[in-house]
DNA sequence: TGCACGATGAAC
DNA sequence: TTCATCGTGCAC
């Protein structure tokens, strides 16, 4: 790994409270950098370093599922902080954001790729792969990542590095918000997605 | 009820 | 650059 700290045997003792998902999107999203997002899938513990990101800021954001306003696909997106909100894209592959934010803000932080950290079976470069690598899907949309089997966690004093701040990937269609510098990584990492 | 189009990935 | 493949939102 990037940062060569001693693993924990369960990485459930370092799971990360309601409280950091409960501050503003973009914190939020930084925070994320460099902190383990785990699966745990029949007594195994799949995690993955996240290296990559997205913020999306809500109703306002053209680039947002939640522009579309409160509809059944986006009820995640307006419901707690700290929850998965998992949807299917091109009819392929799966997308996992974190809702942050208070309650009905409806902002979320894309993951875009992560760091093989274990028990993957993929790389997870990219949004797609990530969730296939940690065997994520639809049946987790709406999931309490303040639970035990999907959860992200941090290990105390782990140095993120530097972050390479750009605009987000794949949005062109969101007029002024598509160049928005809302795509943060960490610089190095050869395992962002790339474009 | 139908249709255009993706917050992608892999192949050509 | 093209294509696979299907849920979603919106037009009609």
């Amino acid at each position: 790994m990037a940062s060569d700290l001693p693993l924990p045997a369960s990485f459930l003792d370092c799971r990360v409270p309601r409280e950091f998902y409960l501050r503003d999107v973009v914190e939020v999203a930084h925070a994320l950098l460099g902190s383990f997002l785990v699966h745990a899938v029949a007594g195994a513990e799949r995690v993955g370093r996240i290296v990559e990101v997205e913020a999306y800021l809500g109703p306002r954001d053209l680039a947002a599922h939640a522009s579309k306003g409160l509809t059944p696909r986006t009820r995640v997106l307006f419901g707690p902080p700290g929850h998965a909100y998992v949807y299917l894209v091109y009819g392929l592959h799966f997308c996992m954001n974190v809702v942050a934010g208070r309650e009905g803000e409806a902002t979320a932080v894309l993951l875009r790729a992560v760091e093989p950290v274990r028990e993957l079976t993929c790389r997870g470069n990219g949004p797609g792969l990530l969730c296939r690598a940690l065997g994520i899907d639809k049946r987790l949309n709406g999931h309490d990542l303040v639970s035990c089997d999907l959860f992200v966690a941090a290990l105390p004093g782990a140095p993120p590095g530097e972050v390479v701040t750009r605009p987000r990937v794949g949005v062109d269609y969101a007029g002024d918000w598509a160049g928005r510098p809302l795509r943060f990584y960490l610089k190095g990492s050869p395992h962002v997605s790339r474009r």
